[in-house]
DNA sequence: ATGGCGCGTCAAACGCGA
């Protein structure tokens, strides 16, 4: 029996900044895909030789200072595209995918940083809600091509109740909004599947925690990081799960990585 | 209930995040 393909999203808050934990644990977990967000970096400034030298192809959609995407994949890619399609004036560097062909089949990969949107009532709230359509005609598009994929990243969005320590705390922000729940439950409803929350349907599965206050000791948590797949990427399933211990370490991220095993070698 | 952090930019505070 073959080793399953693990794609891990992990939104690393700055790749300088994280370097030294980021390839302790990659060295560790050994992920064959990682979706990185948040990498703070131009693309010339990334140390893609770090990554490389763990054995990963390397692509980037970086931005001076904010935002910035990366994909890195044991296997070789191709098609990669630097832009979530339907605003060609959109400069924030938050999407980035690509194809992998391992023996099973071809897998479109996308990795995406999806806006905050706070303070609600501002435009930044408007540019979430506008992005979120834009990446729900993108994987309809996608469906509609029978493109088998994965849509892995830092979606900013809280789904339900459950997906947090103190739901209550977060009814006027941006990523517990009626507006935005109700955007990721139509992209959902495409006939996506939410990896984690598919093999561990019970609460208590977090992926941020505040550096403020201890909350990560308290475990006041989110789940705000996800894996959606496609039909048939979803019928190749066969775990999913959150690396919690990484937040933990020196100089962690706010956000933990998640992972989905995908049965196509 | 409250207060509480960290990164990048640039060289002191400030924007931004969630």
């Amino acid at each position: 029996m073959t080793r399953p393909m693990r794609i891990t999203t992990w939104n690393i808050n700055g790749v300088k900044a994280r370097l030294e934990t980021a390839a302790a644990y990659l060295r560790d977990a050994a992920p064959d895909v990682v979706c990185l967000q948040e990498i703070k970096s131009v693309d010339e400034g990334f140390p893609a030789e770090a990554f490389q030298a763990l054995g990963y192809n390397v692509a980037t959609h970086g931005q001076k200072g904010f935002n910035g995407v990366a994909l890195l994949s044991k296997l070789p890619f191709d098609d990669v595209a630097r832009r979530l399609p339907g605003d060609d004036t959109d400069e924030q560097s938050r999407y980035i995918e690509a194809v992998v062909s391992p023996a099973g089949g071809s897998l479109r990969v996308g990795c995406l940083y999806l806006p905050n949107g706070n303070p609600i009532g501002t435009g930044k709230f408007a540019y979430k809600l506008a992005w979120m359509a834009r990446l729900e005609a993108h994987a309809r598009a996608m469906l509609d091509d029978e493109i088998p994929f994965v849509l892995a990243g830092d979606y900013n969005v809280i789904p339900e109740r459950a997906d947090a320590k103190r739901p209550d705390a977060w009814t006027s922000d941006a990523l517990f909004q009626p507006e935005s729940r109700a955007a990721w439950r139509r992209l959902v409803a495409l006939g996506l599947t939410d990896a984690v929350r598919a093999c561990h349907p019970g609460p208590g599965f977090y992926t941020f925690w505040d550096y403020q206050a201890g909350a990560f000791q308290k475990n006041d948590g989110i789940r705000i990081d996800h894996l959606l797949l496609s039909p048939a990427a979803a019928d190749r399933m066969t775990a999913a799960g959150i690396d919690t211990f990484p937040r933990g370490w020196e100089k962690p991220s706010d956000h933990v990585p998640a992972w989905v095993d995908l049965d196509i070698d």
